[in-house]
RNA sequence: GGGCGCGUAGCUCAGUGGUAGAGCACUGUGUUGACAUCGCAGGGGUCGCAGGUUCAAUCCCUGCCGCGCCCACCA
């Protein structure tokens, strides 16, 4: 696109990134850069990972982006149709506790009091409002998103895909529901899955109590630290082999304050020597004792779920129980155990405990009916597709991680007791007797007959037809457990009425998860067999940190072979996790967090991406010092300053993508240096090393460019000097920083962006330019060494000057013995150049002897006199010093070649190399040597 | 109890079967018209410890020590 407004103009001397971030980022989105109609590229496509939709910005964040920003924009650079899949999640629990905890503050009426459809109403305003927080943001990080096709998690087509996939898994019976025992938490009165519990370890007690023998011939003493579940002990368990209670299996004992007989039993599960050996049972309560419940039929352990949801003792207990918290239920089974004698000890116990995640609270082992997804069964492809290295990890390490969850995995618990999210598409009726009558199942839910469909008219279909001897008409109510009193007739419910049957809606949402699994696919359009779909489907690779393999990478490969035979990306990439200065987790709690967007203020985004970027080395977690950030800063003025200058030498951007004919040796080498740099950026990003490529371009652009390139130009650029050198040296300067900035334009947009602008006037923006083919810049191999030689020279004059303390401002004469016929055609060639930077001229006349500086460099010594100024011992000292490593160097490698097993067993090359290298030491040791004799 | 990772310059980290690197910090020095958010130069490491393989080990193998993370049903 022609945007008149590109025109060339002068790079200020501040820079000043605010200045045009923002007005560059609006830019590239108004004129659709960020998804140019490419109709014959080839695709590939990065699905993001969708951030909480009400959330905003964190550091975690803007690492996993400037990741993925980076590897979208190199593939759009090079031609490709690079989308960069975006959207938000509806996070069903955390975005349900934030609008809540807004009510309560509100002093508004809670959620059960205003209802489901009020309350679902309220989180969609919330999400109204604040839902463009994080896409903002991660726009000011430069995320260049295909904002166009902005998804979220509960918007009509992912709605759509989640219920097809919850049928279809159903039809497979690979989706069922299941009274078994869950991860219940009391706070948010719902289920969770096993991957949202967290154990913590506390300082807790183990109780030892004694529950009394049916026979009265003693007593059983049990340890456990959960005193309160004592009321609903089925049997106490002990180890088969235990020889101080084999006599006691299947004998009898009293349960106190209960006062209710309980088998004891005989399971291998029990450990002799861990607390008294004997091991309470209450099956509703923990999962291993729902486990010997199961493998003891025969023992009829009862099962008796003591608590409400909200975790407050329930009607099951005896009366003086009922209504206490757990907490004061597990104070008062103590007290009431110690007044009857029966506590025999307590002791400190140091124990792991289940916490909520989201909630903080104690979870509870609850015993309820909830959907489970068969994940063993979906798991088999997604292990075989990790095997088969259909998809890898990178780093590979965690494929380990992957397996060995995968390989274990339980049922996954899917429903969940909330409101905020995508509400389960099963409905239920009355289930019909043998003898025609409705049976409205009341108490369990799960006998009620249950039509799964991905609407209600096609559950109607199916209700119409299992009630269609009953002439009667249906009709969808709330969910009866609920609101059965206003909504439904009594006589309905008995069944004595038939001319109205009753279906209502499973009340449950499904976790979050279960939708993000479908992202890869859901969002290119799947089901409907879009082009989208199509063409992106699968994506390439997916960056995401470690800690979500579990929950969402582990689903995303289940649910998408399963749903479309083919793994969602072929790469996973696991970035570490962003820690502080000191590498301790960042968190809110801890007061260490830092906010990404306040780095963005102070130093640019470009500032924070490059240090996100060169700290990315693989398998380690990235310990966050805003010094580095400040570093990058200048790194991002230095490349500022260093256009500023070319500007201001007349040197433009603009010109053609082929390096220009070039004469000059020190051009020549400059675009082969770029070759290299955009060889090792390319094999940088193609191996997901991310440091590597901020190393490639940090060094060139600073190292490289600036510091070499543009001092060795600025003789060849002077006024009165050749003309058409001067010439070609502005085309090839500008040449060469138009590819750097595309190189780094991956890592530092905005810069980039304005720079290429400001250098020339462009039909076209940064962000679509070409990437340079690196195998098409000529590496001219002469041109590089005459420049290594060059610098050598410099720096070797350099350092000796200071290390003889020769004021930096006093210019030098040389004379050289032994140089070859190369080197004097070099110093005579580079003479500007080289009394420039070294500050050094040739004499007139050939060097006296007495006060000199010696310098070896390749096969010439440089005699430079310094009568009278020179430190004799300060000289001696310097050449010894430089004798001495040539020598040491010498001798290691004579030392190689002299051993036989060396020179027998060593590749070729490598001989021959050790050979050169023992040859040039020897030979510089051998100048230095001489330099230090006529030193005197 | 299993699994994974880490231990290299003061700090944060790269790296390679054959002379140890970067950034920051530190020291000295410099206002040579791009840049003091800078230039130039410099000091600094027995590559955790002990064995083994090898002509050669910081790198490969084994063990140990220290640190971190993940998974796991010890009531």
């Amino acid at each position: 696109m022609t945007n008149p407004a590109n025109a060339p103009t002068l790079i200020e001397k501040t820079f000043d990134p605010a200045e045009h971030e923002a007005r560059r980022y609006a830019d590239w989105e108004a004129n659709g850069c960020f998804r140019p109609a490419r109709p014959d590229a080839e695709p590939i496509t990065i699905v993001i990972t969708p951030p909480n939709d009400t959330g905003s910005l964190h550091i975690g964040h803007a690492l996993d982006n400037t990741l993925q920003d980076i590897l979208i924009r190199w593939r759009r650079l090079q031609g490709r149709d690079a989308r960069w899949v975006v959207g938000t999640d509806h996070a069903g629990i955390a975005t349900q506790m934030v609008v809540e905890r807004q009510l309560a503050e509100a002093g508004a009426p809670s959620r059960t009091a205003m209802g489901r459809e009020a309350f679902v109403e309220k989180v969609w305003a919330w999400k109204a409002e604040s839902g463009s927080t994080i896409t903002g943001q991660l726009r000011r990080l430069g995320a260049s998103c295909d904002w166009a096709n902005e998804r979220f998690t509960m918007d009509d087509g992912l709605n759509a895909a989640v219920t097809k996939v919850f049928v279809q898994l159903f039809k497979d019976g690979l989706l069922y529901r299941d009274k078994r025992l869950v991860n219940w938490d009391p706070k948010l009165g719902t289920a969770i899955s096993d991957l949202e519990v967290e154990y913590r370890e506390i300082d807790g007690h183990m109780w030892h109590f004694r529950y009394p023998l049916e026979d009265g011939s003693g007593f059983l003493a049990v340890a456990t630290t959960r005193p309160e579940t004592i009321l609903g002990d089925g049997a106490v368990a002990v180890n088969p082999d235990d020889p101080r209670y084999a006599h006691l299996v299947g004998k009898r004992c009293r349960l106190p304050l209960v006062d209710r007989l309980i088998p004891i039993i005989a399971d291998s599960y029990v450990e002799a020597d861990f607390g008294s050996g004997a091991v309470k049972i209450t099956a509703a309560h923990d999962f291993n004792d729902f486990e010997v419940y199961k493998r003891h039929p025969e023992a009829n352990i009862p099962v008796i779920n003591l608590m409400n949801p909200d975790a407050t003792m329930a009607d099951t207990c005896p009366p003086a129980y009922r209504g206490l918290t757990r907490e004061a239920a597990r104070q008062k089974v103590v007290a009431d155990f110690d007044a009857l004698g029966l506590l025999e000890k307590v002791e400190p116990h140091r124990h792991q405990v289940p916490y909520g995640d989201r909630s903080g609270v104690v979870i509870e082992p609850y015993l309820t009916d909830q959907w489970y997804v068969d994940a063993a069964t979906l798991a088999g492809p997604a292990l075989a597709a990790v095997r088969d290295g259909r998809t890898r990890f990178v780093p590979a390490s965690w494929d380990k991680t992957y397996f060995n969850w995968l390989d274990n995995i339980q049922p996954w618990c899917v429903s969940r007791q909330l409101w905020w999210g995508h509400r389960i598409p099963a409905w239920y009726g009355p289930s019909l007797t043998e003898d025609g009558f409705l049976n409205y199942n009341l108490s369990d839910y799960s006998k009620n007959k249950m039509f799964v469909a991905e609407n209600y008219e096609e559950a109607l279909i199916e209700a119409i037809a299992y009630y269609r001897n009953m002439n009667s008409e249906i009709l969808l109510v709330e969910n009866p457990f609920v609101s059965m009193n206003s909504n439904l007739n009594p006589d309905v419910l008995s069944g004595k009425i038939k001319s109205q049957i009753h279906i209502w809606r499973d009340t449950d949402v499904l976790d979050t998860w279960f939708s993000s699994a479908l992202w890869p696919f859901a969002t290119l359009g799947w089901p409907e067999q879009t082009d989208d779909f199509a063409c992106h489907y699968p994506g390439d690779v997916l960056v995401t940190g470690f800690d979500i393999i579990f929950f969402w990478v582990a689903r995303m490969m289940m649910q998408g072979l399963h749903f479309t035979g083919e793994v969602p990306f072929h790469t996973v990439y696991c970035h570490g996790l962003v820690r502080d200065a000191k590498g301790q987790k960042m968190s809110k709690s801890k007061g260490n967090t830092v906010d990404p967007l306040t780095l963005i203020d102070r130093y640019g985004a470009d500032a924070l991406r490059f240090t996100m970027t060169a700290m990315e080395t693989q398998g380690r977690d990235i310990k966050l010092d805003e010094k580095r950030i400040e570093g990058y800063r200048n790194f991002a003025t230095k490349l500022w300053n260093a256009a500023r200058f070319a500007q201001s030498n007349g040197i433009s951007g603009g010109g053609p993508e082929t390096a220009p004919e070039a004469q000059h040796p020190i051009n020549r080498w400059i675009i082969g240096e770029v070759g290299a740099m955009v060889t090792a950026c390319d094999a940088a990003l193609e191996g997901f090393r991310f440091d590597g490529y901020a190393d490639a371009l940090y060094s060139f652009t600073w190292n490289i460019f600036c510091d070499w390139y543009l001092e060795l130009t600025k003789p060849l650029l002077a006024d009165g000097g050749d003309a058409a050198l001067a010439e070609e040296t502005r085309s090839v300067a500008g040449w060469a920083l138009d590819r750097m900035l595309v190189a780094l334009h991956p890592v530092m947009p905005f810069i980039t962006e304005e720079l290429w602008h400001k250098l020339a006037s462009r039909d076209h923006d940064l962000i679509l330019a070409a990437w340079p083919d690196a195998a098409a810049i000529v590496r001219d191999e002469a041109a590089k060494a005459e420049v290594d030689w060059l610098i050598g020279l410099v720096s070797e004059v350099r350092s000796a000057r200071t290390e003889l303390n020769v004021p930096p401002s006093a210019r030098l004469g040389y004379a050289t013995e032994g140089a070859s016929a190369v080197t004097l055609e070099r110093l005579a060639a580079n003479a500007p150049a080289i009394e420039r930077l070294a500050r050094i001229a040739p004499l007139s006349e050939p060097a006296n002897t007495g006060g000199r500086l010696q310098l070896v460099v390749g096969e010439a010594v440089f005699v430079l006199p310094l009568e009278g100024v020179i430190d004799l011992a300060a000289e001696r000292a310097r050449l010894e010093k430089a004798r001495s490593a040539a020598e040491k160097e010498r001798e290691s490698l004579a030392g190689r070649l002299a051993s036989p097993g060396f020179v027998e067993r060593a590749k070729p090359e490598a001989i021959e190399k050790a050979r050169a290298d023992h040859d040039a030491r020897a030979g510089e040791a051998d100048r230095l040597a001489a330099a230090l004799a006529r030193l005197g």
